[in-house]
DNA sequence: CGTCGCATTGATATCGCTCAAATCCGGTGG
DNA sequence: CCACCGGATTTGAGCGATATCAATGCGACG
């Protein structure tokens, strides 16, 4: 969820974040370390990976502008994955310390924080609903459904086709199949960046 | 994250909460209602699920003893799900009204809320996390080490391994077969209802 | 005792993954 | 301006893991 859909945040925040630039590949934070910072993301993307020992990687989250690191690990004690830039970008970051004081003081501040708690929890259990389904034209086709805007679902593509097909649980080669699949039996349009179903769809499933 | 961790929760909602008994397949809310209740499970399983028009299902969550419902959704219109109850069980439960008041009037409610939620978070995204992994050994691998308990990632299946096939986003069949196989392999042990890795990882992965 | 749902096991089909290669595109430097 | 380069996209071929379909055994419960 964009944090700029939440101005009150960045209001508040102001007298205490600092901001920071990241080249490509620079790490923000790694495994095991205390979490002491805030991060927003304002440009580039950050992405939080977690490595297991057989050098497999999994991307947890691949923040962009508007988004938030870490948000459910204000209460931990240790960042349970690396945060590496994946181009330059600029972060905003608030220490733990003043963020929790805000929560304390600022009943609004803490309202909105339960609501973007709240709307983060939803976005990622649509993300395992997303994952769940088993053919990669019902993953798209959900993710059309549920991010989409307008009648026809439209949506634009960011980064990578490879970083959506991550997102989706597949190898760029299979999503690309499935989109072209998809678009010969007009199911979908495709047009540069924006995706969109080809029929109108009502919205309630 | 089960709600008997935050007995806060139940002192304060006391004087709010009213007891419901749910038969097998009673709906306890559908798609599109107005989320009228906060619910907790006391005894038996809620489901909640959604449909698609072709008629697939997904089961979003099978809460158990101790779990809420539908969290997310205290400051949305709409519930987004059908919950049904998938056993004989019991929930509790408060208006969405008295608790927005306690929220807004308790400070150490609304820091308990705030915890939960972001337990909830990161539970469900260590669930994309799983999902995300390619084979069924290294999902299961994965639930042991994050849901685990102790140096052997002990875990005990509650209700049917149909449930936990669907949570791992497999079949039935396939979880069995892949257990079967890490038995043999030695990867995994299997007491009864009891799985836990054969060997002693260390927790950092 | 019959039925129902779940666990288990087998046979086969299918979809997505892997490996490989050609093309495209933006950026860079001569 | 053009040649070159690296990364991403696109397409192909074959394989393997999981889904699907099917059958049997087992335990709970009426």
């Amino acid at each position: 969820m964009a944090l700029s859909r939440h101005p009150l945040f960045l209001l508040a925040l102001q007298p205490c974040v600092s901001r920071l630039e990241l080249g490509t590949a620079q790490q923000l934070f790694r495994v095991g370390s205390p979490p002491r910072y805030i991060h927003f993301v304002e440009e580039g993307a950050v992405r939080l990976v977690r490595h297991s020992r057989q050098g497999e990687e999994v991307v947890l989250q691949d923040a962009r502008p508007g988004e938030l690191l870490a948000e459910a690990s204000l209460d931990t004690s240790r960042c349970h994955c690396d945060a590496v830039a994946s181009r330059p970008s600029v972060v905003l970051r608030a220490t733990t310390a003043d963020f929790q004081r805000l929560l304390a003081d600022d009943p609004d501040f803490a309202r909105s924080w339960m609501a973007l708690l709240a709307a983060q929890l939803r976005t990622a259990r649509a993300r395992v609903e997303r994952l769940s389904l088993r053919s990669a034209d019902e993953r798209i086709r959900h993710l059309l459904r549920s991010e989409g805007q307008g009648s026809r679902c439209e949506l634009e593509i960011t980064g990578a086709l490879k970083d959506l097909a991550r997102s989706l649980g597949l190898t760029h080669e299979s999503l690309h199949r499935a989109l072209a699949r998809m678009q010969r039996d007009r199911v979908i349009a495709r047009k540069g960046l924006w995706l969109s179903l080809a029929k109108e769809k009502d919205l309630r499933a």
